[in-house]
DNA sequence: AATCGTTGTGTATTAATTACACGTTAATAA
DNA sequence: TTATTAACGTGTAATTAATACACAACGATT
């Protein structure tokens, strides 16, 4: 986090530390899937670098209420899911901090730690938008991320490799699918997650074995070729699932 | 972290902001394995209840480092297997700290975030000792671990869990038990990490399928009865499957 | 020399994973 | 209207992995 502009927000810069951990920080890495392509939410600093959305820690808060408050604040959505991954310390992870003039003095220019926490949102009902400090809030597929700020790219990574092994236990499709969708699109989210190809029928031989969907009447028109099937999760069977973790799991 | 006996260190006390950063530290949950029992490091304040080995992170280290340092003090061990696997930073963690009357006035009455690392040492190469605070540094059995300070048995319980995780996709024995060993001391290892029995001639297959070890001439005497191979680890096959993880792994 | 309890070893059964092919259908183009 | 296209829906065989299970060999103890 951090890399702040000037005059926005002088109370923050100046008495942030009253406020919130000094040291310490929260980053949000926000996965969304949309046209096939799973995306990720970036924050762009005026007159600066991408970076993944981020705050700071209340003296009263915990970490995942943090993390929880920063997503809000970024896409207005509430009962998340948010998983904490990795914590973030080294102490040249900032590159590049000690010559932001505007932070000189101020509480923000002492070396923060973050932690890394990555939140599953269905893209549709996201509306992003920027923080006092940013002029753009926007989706990035998730394999065109440009260079981001700091360590931001290393800790996206790590949030990829996490959510890839969260993959095998919890029913992940839940979080980032719209209520209905096509067997393909779940597919289609498994493969790029997982970042291989899967075999279409073994694929929805296995899922579901799994027990949490269920199929509808309807299928879904518009496409080009034979109208797919929509399914949708079987809320019941999915919170057992979630509890007990995915036994075969993928 | 932290509970602090008076007169010990007042330089420590009144002067630890000066070279650590605030609110945070490193509490490290040492396993260990001996007579087939997993077994856990603990400290014992003068006059107080037992703890994790904590410590904390200097303003120009890296949290890792900051482990590997607390974890040499307490064991004189170097390259040692740590791992990192949760931050806990609720603000109620650190229950009844604010009664502890030495504290009041210091750096260390603050609210604390602490990084969870998890370490694998063997057992017979450790001499615990104790730090300036303490009386007693000590090894537990796991299951037999008392209520600790704070939520240090919560962190305990949390590093079984991701040591459970990774035992999956890491030759783990390699780091708990010494050179060499018998199949049947690698088995109960296993068994213990994962809290259930395994069949004898199923784990022997499995371990034998990873091709990471080797099967030496001689055996183990001075037991009760018929004398079991040793076995060591390949260091070469070793090194690459914890590169790319093992595959099929338990 | 007999006993005891652990070690070493192999095979049959079941379950999971992988590989693979053809008929059906909605939209589109001819 | 019809033909074309490309994705959809479905099932079975082959392979691989996991599980269940039993008996002979041996070192120490008596």
């Amino acid at each position: 986090m951090a890399k702040i502009i000037p005059k926005i927000d002088t109370v923050f810069l100046r008495h942030g530390q009253a406020i919130y951990l000094r040291h310490l920080s929260v980053d949000c890495v926000i996965f969304g899937f949309h046209e096939n392509q799973l995306k990720v939410l970036l924050l762009k600093w005026k007159a600066g670098p991408l970076c993944l959305p981020g705050g700071f820690v209340k003296k009263e808060e915990s970490l995942q209420d943090s993390a929880t408050r920063t997503l809000y604040e970024r896409t207005a959505l509430k009962n998340i899911f948010l998983h904490q991954f990795h914590a973030f310390g080294h102490p040249k992870r900032e590159k590049g901090k000690a010559r932001d003039t505007k932070l000189r003095g101020t509480w923000l220019q002492d070396r923060f730690v973050t932690i890394g926490y990555y939140a599953l949102v269905d893209y549709l009902k996201v509306k992003p938008h920027p923080d006092l400090f940013s002029d753009e809030c926007k989706w990035w597929d998730i394999d065109s991320v440009p260079r981001l700020l700091y360590d931001h790219n290393e800790i996206l990574i790590n949030a990829l490799e996490a959510l890839r092994l969260d993959l095998h236990y919890h029913p992940i499709g839940y979080r980032l699918l719209p209520e209905k969708f096509t067997m393909p699109e779940l597919q289609r989210l498994y493969e790029t997650i997982l970042g291989k190809p899967i075999d279409r029928r073994n694929f929805q031989k296995k899922i579901l074995s799994l027990k949490i969907l269920v199929r509808l009447k309807e299928r879904k028109t518009g496409g080009a070729h034979k109208a797919p099937y929509l399914y949708r999760f079987d809320k019941v069977k999915y919170e057992k699932a979630l509890r007990e973790g995915l036994a075969g799991g993928f």
